[in-house]
RNA sequence: GCCUGAAUGGUGGAAUGGUAGACACGAGGGACUUAAAAUCCCUUGGCCAUUACGGCUGUGUGGGUUCGAGUCCCACUUCAGGUACCA
C-alpha cells in the first residue's frame, strides 16, 4: 500500500468533523489552555500560502497541549466588516453581506483542507447580529462611563452627574478633553443640551470635534494606524486633515495602564517597545509665559525645563486658539495669509517639503525666569494635537528650533559648557549648564539631569507651572462614514445624542438602495428609509470602524452563543485569558492597543476577570512572494536565459511561478500561457531556460501567488504543514519557495515505509532495541523542547533523523512506532492518525498522551571527546561515559598523537568538558 | 534622525561559550531502467595536497574578554522592519 494523501486526509478530516473531536467544553477537572489566531479578514482573493503559517503553528501548539492533558480552546472566526467588500459593493451593487459570505465560505473550505483542530461550533463573524450586539453593548457601556483618575478606573457617568449636582467640578479628578470648572448651581441650571455637551468632555465614548484623517476617495475618516505616509493603507489614496464632529473613544485615559501592563505580559521586547513608543510617555513640565501688555498667558509643555534661560522665541501651532489672542492688528493680514497657506498644504506636502516657514504674531511673551521679552511666532512645525500646541523655542538645544532660528535670524544662546552650536544644535541631555542664572534660580555648573529637576521644583514652588506627564497616544476616532459596519445604538433628540434601550439590541444594519453617500453628503445610512426610532427620532448615520468588532472577539469565543452576556462569568472564569496569541506584527499599534484598552475597560466594569487579554504573543513572519522573470530581447519575441542576458539588450518580464520549477522555465507551458508568447523563441543555456528571481510582495500582478489548495492537492496537507514550518524560524519573514517541498514529502514517504512494505504491515510486538529507544527518546526530548520554544523547523529535522535511524535499525516495534506517531501528530495529524489506527489503536491519536522521555535511554556508554591544544581541535579520544576527569586527562595525554603537539611545550592546565572537549593549554 | 532586529556554503537554514555548516534543496557522480519518472548510494564552504580518515583557512569589518567566541563586550559597515517636526 502506497502513501495516498488524498484518501487519508479526506477520510480523517471527515471523521474528526463527524465526531466533533475538537469540541471544547468547560471541564473544571482539567487545566485550560487558550490558543488563539488573529482572525482573518476574508478577502476576495482567498488564502495564499502565506496566510496559514501562523495557523499551522498555533495548530501544532494546540495539539501538543492537548496531548499533554490540557483542555484546549482553539477557535476561529472572521473579521467580516471591512472596506474591500464595501468598495466592491459600490462598484457592482452586490450587497457586502453576499460577498462576505462567499469569501468566508471560500476561506472555510481552504482552511478545512489543511486539517486544523478548530472547534467550529464556536465560530464567530463580526457582522453577525448575534455577535455585534455585544460590540454595540460595549459602546453603550463606554458612553455611560467616565475615567476616574483617583480610583484609576472607569466609573458610571451617573456617579459624575450626582457629584456635579452636589459639588460642581470641585473635587472631580477625571480624564477629560479640557479642564472645566463650574459650581453645582451652574450645573443644575444647565439645559439638557448643555449638560450633554459637558458630559461629552468626560465620557469614554464621546462625540468630539477632532482633527481627523479624511480620505476623500474612500469618503471616510481613517484611524492613525490606517494611514501611512499620508496615504490610506487600503487603496493608497491621499489623506488630508479635517475637523469633524465624530465619535471617539477615550483611549488616552488608559495610557498609563496600557504602558504598565506591558511589564506583565510575555511579548517580544521589540513589540513592547513599539507599543511604548506609540503610547509615548514623556515627563516634563507645563509652564506659563505671560504676554507683555496683555492678560493672555501662553501655556507650553517642555521636557527640557532646564533650558528656560535659552528661550529666544515662542512658537504656536497654526491651529492653536492662542493665535487669535496674540496676533496684533498690524500683523493680522500676514498671519491670516500664513494660516491659509498652511491649511491648503496636505499632510503629505508638509512631510515631503519639510521647509521652514512661519510668521511673527506681533506679540512678545515674558520669560518668567529672566523677565526678558521674546517674540511669539506661528509655525506649522508645532503640532496642535500634542502638549498645549505651543512651545518655548530653545534653538541651541533643539534641532527644529535651531532650523527655525537660522531661517529667521533669531538669536541662539548656548546653555551647555563646551557645546558648539555654529553648525547644528546640541540636543544631547548631558553636560554642565552655563548662561543659566537668574535672580532667583541659578543652574550654572549643574548637570542637565539635575538642572531639569531643579527647574521643575522652582516653577512649582513659584506657581509658574507644574510637573506634567504627556502621552503621544491619542483618543481613537470611532465614526466611519460607511455602510458596512456596526450601527451605533444612538438616536438624536433635539441635537442631543441618546442611547437606545439595551433591550433593543442588536440594532440591525438597515438595507439601502446604494452604498454611496447621499446627495446631501450624509453617510450611506442616510439612504435607509426606516432609520429612526419608533417615536421618529433620527438614528446615528455613522457606523463603527473595523477595530470595533475585533477588540473583544477573544472573549466571545469563550461563550459564543450566550444571548444574555458577552461572556458568562462561568465561561470567563474558566477560560480566563488567551494563553497564546499568534499573529502578525502589523497589528502592533492598532488592534493590539485597542484590544488591550477595550479589555481593561471591561475589566473595570467587572465584566471580565483579567485586565490583560493576551498572556503570550508570538508574531509569525510575513511570507513574501518569490517572483520569476524571463528576459525578452528588445523588439523581438525571443527570450534569453538568465546566464546569457548580459550579452543582449533585454526587458525582464514577470512569469507565472507555477510554470517554473527550480527556476527552470517550462517553455511549452510558457508558449501556451498567453497568446503573444505562442511563437516565442528561446536562447537556452545547457539546453535549459533559466529564469531570474526576486523577492517581492505576494500578489496577482507579480504572478507569484501560490495557492495552498494546489499544494494540498499535489503533496497533501501534512506535507504543506511540515514544509511551512520547515522554511525557517516562525518569527522570521521569508520568501515562499516551493523548491524544496520534495524533501519533506520524501520524509513522509519514508515514514510510511517504516510501517508498510508493499501492502504488508510491518509493525510487530518485538521488544524494542536499545538504540531504537535512544533514537525515539532523543526525538521526544527535542520536539517537546522545540514546541515550547516555537522552534518548529528544527523539530522537523529531528523527525527526519529519527525516521532514518529507525529505518536503518529496521525497527518495527509497535511501541516505538506508536510513540513516534504521537510526537508527530501535532505536525502531521492525518498520516499520524492513519498509521496509529493501522498499528491497532482504536481511539483517535488526538486523545493520546504525550510520551515522557527517559534520560536513561539517552545516556551514552562510550563518548567521543575532542582533544584540543590551546583551543584547536587535534584528535578524538573515546572514553566510557562515566570516566572521571583525571582519567580522561590521562587518556588524552597518552594518545599516540599527543607527542606531536606537546613537543617542546609544557602543559599549563587541562580543561575537561565531560563528554565533549578536553582542552590542553600549553605554553 | 530615533527604536528594533538581522548578517553563517550555490540556496533555505542548524549550532545551552565547547570538533561551525545539523536537516533540506540544488548541483556533480554512480546503481536500477531500452528510456524517462520514481527510488537508492557516494561527493558537495574555500584553498592545498591526495601516499595518507592529511594540512591551512573560514560565520559582514576592526578590536577586546576567554584555555576556547558564530555565540559575550566595544567600535564600525550593510540590510530589513517600525516610527517621526511629539518640544
Amino acid at each position: 500500500m502506497e502513501y495516498n494523501h488524498r484518501d487519508i486526509e479526506s477520510r480523517w478530516q471527515q471523521y474528526w468533523k463527524e465526531n466533533k473531536v475538537y469540541k471544547a467544553e468547560i471541564n473544571p477537572d482539567k487545566p485550560k489552555f487558550y490558543v488563539l489566531d488573529m482572525f482573518p479578514y476574508p478577502s476576495g482573493a482567498g488564502l495564499h500560502v502565506g496566510h496559514p503559517l501562523g495557523y499551522i503553528a498555533s495548530d501544532i501548539y494546540s495539539r501538543f497541549k492537548r496531548l499533554q492533558g490540557f483542555n484546549v480552546l482553539h477557535p476561529m472566526g472572521y473579521d467580516a466588516y471591512g472596506l474591500p467588500a464595501e468598495q466592491y459593493a459600490i462598484q457592482t451593487g452586490q450587497h457586502p453581506e453576499v460577498t462576505t459570505r462567499q469569501n468566508i465560505d471560500r476561506y472555510r473550505s481552504q482552511l478545512d483542507k489543511i486539517g486544523f483542530c478548530y472547534d467550529w461550533d464556536r465560530e464567530i463573524k463580526t457582522c453577525d447580529p448575534e455577535y455585534y450586539k455585544w460590540t454595540q453593548w460595549a459602546f453603550m457601556k463606554m458612553f455611560g462611563s467616565y475615567y476616574d483618575k483617583t480610583a484609576d478606573k472607569a466609573m458610571p457617568v451617573s456617579d459624575l452627574t450626582a457629584h456635579f449636582e452636589k459639588h460642581g467640578t470641585d473635587g472631580v479628578n477625571a480624564a477629560c478633553g479640557k479642564e472645566m470648572t463650574f459650581t453645582a448651581e451652574e450645573w443644575n441650571s444647565y439645559s439638557e443640551k448643555q449638560k450633554s455637551d459637558v458630559l461629552m468632555n468626560y465620557r469614554i465614548a464621546y462625540l468630539g470635534n477632532t482633527m481627523v484623517n479624511w480620505c476623500p476617495k474612500l469618503g471616510t475618516v481613517l484611524a492613525n494606524d490606517e494611514v501611512s505616509e499620508g496615504v490610506s493603507i487600503r487603496g493608497g489614496y491621499p489623506v488630508e486633515q479635517k475637523l469633524m464632529y465624530q465619535w471617539c473613544l477615550r483611549v488616552s485615559a488608559y495610557a498609563q495602564r496600557l504602558l504598565e501592563g506591558l511589564d506583565r505580559i510575555d511579548w517580544t521586547d521589540s513589540l513592547k517597545e513599539t507599543q511604548r513608543n506609540w503610547i509615548g510617555r514623556s515627563e516634563g513640565a507645563e509652564m506659563r509665559f505671560p504676554i507683555a501688555d496683555s492678560d493672555v498667558e501662553l501655556e507650553i509643555f517642555t521636557t527640557r525645563a532646564d533650558t528656560v534661560f535659552g528661550v529666544t522665541f515662542m512658537v504656536l501651532a497654526p491651529e492653536s486658539s492662542y493665535v487669535k489672542m496674540v496676533t496684533t492688528p498690524d500683523r493680522k493680514e500676514a498671519v491670516e495669509a500664513y494660516l491659509n497657506e498652511v491649511k491648503h498644504k496636505t499632510e503629505r506636502e508638509r512631510m515631503i517639503e519639510k521647509t521652514v516657514s512661519g510668521v511673527f504674531t506681533g506679540s512678545y511673551a515674558v520669560n518668567p525666569l529672566t523677565g526678558k521679552k521674546i517674540p511669539v511666532w506661528v509655525s506649522d512645525y508645532v503640532l496642535a494635537g500634542y502638549g498645549t500646541g505651543a512651545i518655548m523655542a530653545v534653538p541651541a538645544h533643539d534641532s527644529r528650533d535651531y532650523a527655525f532660528a537660522r531661517h529667521f535670524s533669531l538669536p541662539i544662546v548656548p546653555l551647555i559648557e563646551g557645546c558648539d552650536v555654529s553648525e547644528a544644535s546640541f540636543d544631547a541631555k548631558s553636560g554642565k549648564m552655563i548662561n543659566s542664572a537668574g535672580a532667583e534660580l541659578n543652574l550654572n555648573g549643574m548637570e542637565v539631569k539635575d538642572a531639569i529637576a531643579a527647574t521643575k521644583r522652582f516653577i512649582e514652588e513659584k506657581g509658574i507651572g507644574k510637573v506634567k506627564v504627556n502621552y503621544r497616544l491619542r483618543d481613537a476616532i470611532f465614526s466611519r462614514q460607511r455602510y458596512w459596519g456596526e450601527p451605533f445604538p444612538v438616536y438624536y433628540k433635539d441635537g442631543v445624542p441618546h442611547l437606545l434601550d439595551e433591550s433593543k439590541l442588536p440594532l440591525l444594519l438597515p438595507e439601502v438602495d446604494k452604498f454611496l453617500p447621499t446627495e446631501s453628503g450624509e453617510p450611506p445610512l442616510g439612504r435607509a428609509k426606516e432609520w429612526h426610532t419608533e417615536d421618529g427620532y433620527q438614528l446615528e448615520l455613522n457606523t463603527m470602524p473595523g477595530f470595533a468588532g475585533s477588540s473583544a472577539y477573544y472573549l466571545r469565543y469563550m461563550d459564543p452563543h450566550n444571548d444574555n452576556a458577552l461572556v458568562s462569568a462561568e465561561a470567563n472564569g474558566y477560560w480566563q485569558d488567551v494563553d497564546l496569541y499568534i499573529g502578525g506584527t502589523e497589528h502592533a499599534t492598532g488592534h493590539l492597543i485597542y484590544s488591550r484598552f477595550w479589555n481593561k475597560f471591561l475589566y473595570d466594569l467587572g465584566a471580565v476577570v483579567k485586565d490583560e487579554p493576551f498572556r503570550k504573543l508570538i508574531n509569525q513572519g510575513m511570507i513574501q512572494g518569490r517572483s520569476n522573470f524571463v528576459y525578452r530581447i528588445k523588439d523581438t519575441n525571443t527570450f534569453v536565459s538568465f546566464g546569457l542576458k548580459k550579452d543582449y539588450d533585454v526587458t525582464p518580464i514577470h512569469v507565472d511561478v507555477n510554470i517554473v520549477s527550480n527556476d527552470i522555465l517550462d517553455t511549452e507551458k510558457f508558449k501556451a500561457w498567453r497568446p503573444e508568447f505562442n511563437d516565442a523563441e528561446f536562447v537556452l543555456e545547457d539546453g535549459k531556460y533559466v529564469c531570474g528571481y526576486a523577492v517581492e510582495k505576494m500578489s496577482k500582478s507579480m504572478f507569484n501567488v501560490v495557492n495552498p489548495d494546489d499544494i494540498v492537492e499535489k503533496y497533501g496537507a501534512d506535507t504543506l504543514r511540515l514544509y511551512e514550518m520547515f522554511l525557517g524560524p516562525l518569527e522570521q519573514s521569508k520568501p515562499w519557495d516551493t523548491n524544496g517541498i520534495d524533501g519533506v514529502n520524501r520524509f513522509l514517504k519514508k515514514l510510511w515505509g517504516l510501517f508498510y512494505k508493499g501492502g504488508e504491515l510491518l509493525a510487530n510486538d518485538d521488544a524494542p532495541s536499545k538504540e531504537s529507544l535512544k533514537s525515539l527518546h532523543k526525538l521526544i526530548k527535542k520536539v517537546g523542547w522545540d514546541i515550547e520554544n516555537f522552534s518548529f523547523n528544527t523539530s522537523i529535522a529531528a523527525f527526519m533523523i529519527c525516521v532514518n535511524e529507525l529505518s536503518q535499525q529496521k525497527c518495527r516495534s509497535r511501541e516505538v512506532l506508536g510513540q513516534l506517531l504521537v510526537v508527530l501528530a501535532p505536525f502531521a495529524p492525518h498520516i499520524a492518525e492513519e498509521l496509529w489506527h493501522a498499528i491497532g489503536h482504536t481511539s483517535t491519536i488526538v486523545d493520546a498522551q504525550w510520551p515522557s522521555f527517559n534520560e536513561e535511554y539517552l545516556k551514552e556508554d562510550v563518548v567521543t571527546m575532542a582533544v584540543s591544544f590551546n583551543g584547536k581541535a587535534r584528535y578524538n579520544i573515546e572514553v566510557a561515559a562515566d570516566t572521571p576527569r583525571d582519567i580522561v586527562e590521562k587518556i588524552a595525554l597518552e594518545h599516540e598523537g599527543a607527542a606531536k603537539w606537546l613537543e617542546g611545550k609544557t602543559v599549563k592546565k587541562i580543561i575537561v568538558v565531560p563528554g565533549k572537549i578536553v582542552n590542553i593549554v600549553v605554553a
